[in-house]
DNA sequence: GCTTATTTTGACCATATGGTAAAACCCACG
DNA sequence: CGTGGGTTTTACCATATGGTCAAAATAAGC
């Protein structure tokens, strides 16, 4: 009987996690097709076929990672508040995005190379839930423009650009650091300060 | 003998400038590891041994795209100049990297690429030309800021927020488009003007 | 301790992939 | 028109890869 059928067992808990965190590892460093279930499976400390006994494949490896990050993902715009004061609204949720990036950013590579690959696996759910959302919190924007709360801006691009800056220190840390000098740097408390300026000049301008 | 070795043939030309152009969309989308010779050979129109004959690996094919375009992505900083304008300076800066974002998309993506895929063969290039000449000119911003010409910024935080700002619509181009509604709708211009207003907001405040 | 269900392994398989070798082909030039 | 260099193809090879299967080993329940 499949694992996933019935209540899990201590095992199946302890391996599918291994196999998660260890796929996590893989497909955010070389994409899908780039990955290898051996690969996977020495990173969970599994043989192959012990590890497609608990998934039945690697698509579905990957599946059931990308499931649940696109939550995850949308959680800190969903929390953006209408109700609340707008600038500070807009810096929490750029100092959300930015710890992210700072505590989870192999999720942030999975999602990144599935994009740029042409997202052909998440695709619907960007023309979905995710344009829902983005529109709803645009709306939102517009109505503190109107209200003449915050500055002129383009609140579609004010959302793109969020996202850019936040992700960038988790997709291209490799950069970063490299520019920085080296791995011992921690550009995150510098990041959480220039953006805070950034966003703050932009919006009360 | 080696088609490389001496002046090259009409074949040569047309084949080569079709392979790497090939190369470019494959390895783009789907990373090194992710693309198959065969796979930029028939998007090339040659079988896979001709193509081996212009090239001697794959490795080769991606080593002469990213060779060349170091120099490329780090000319629009190169640009800047102290004597100029300041503000006028970054935000030209900004337009022409714009510019490669929409015109050189693919570009832009096989970087990006390499480097989530922590940079394994731009690496030393990385913290060898590229931190100097983001040092040189940070160094320059730091002088402008210091006269008050500009406002006061972390200066390698400005350079990395223009490179995630501008790569933002080239690499991630799918979800900017699912947000935007459609692959009809053209985000350049409207980005253009958002980004100028943020980064003269972020200087003159 | 014995039985049963779960977990792990070793041996496989079909296909894909990077790359090679040599023969066949083409095409400019004399 | 023929000859020699450049070009392309056909037939391969070794290895890697996703995945399967049945047997062996282990853990759980009684």
């Amino acid at each position: 009987m499949q694992p996933q059928a019935r209540a899990a067992t201590r095992i199946q808990r302890k391996n599918t996690a291994a196999i998660l965190d260890a796929a996590l590892d893989v497909f955010s460093t070389h994409g899908f097709r780039g990955a290898t279930v051996d690969q996977i499976a020495q990173a969970a400390g599994l043989s192959k076929p012990n590890l497609l006994y608990y998934f039945p494949s690697k698509e579905a490896i990957h599946t059931a990672l990308l499931d649940g990050l696109m939550e995850t993902w949308l959680d800190p715009l969903r929390a953006v508040d209408e109700a609340g004061d707008p600038l500070a609204e807009i810096l929490d949720y750029v100092r959300r995005k930015l710890e992210m990036s700072r505590d989870f950013p192999r999720e942030s590579r999975l999602f990144a190379n599935e994009i740029i690959q042409g997202a052909p696996r998440i695709g619907p759910a960007l023309s979905g839930e995710l344009k829902e959302l983005v529109d709803e919190k645009a709306e939102v924007i517009r109505h503190w423009i109107a209200d003449g709360k915050i500055a002129e801006v383009n609140p579609h691009h004010l959302i793109f650009s969020i996202w850019a800056l936040t992700q960038h220190y988790a997709d291209f840390d490799v950069q970063v650091h490299a520019v920085l000098g080296g791995p011992e740097v921690d550009p995150f408390p510098e990041a959480q300060r220039y953006l805070e300026t950034l966003f703050t000049r932009m919006l009360t301008a």
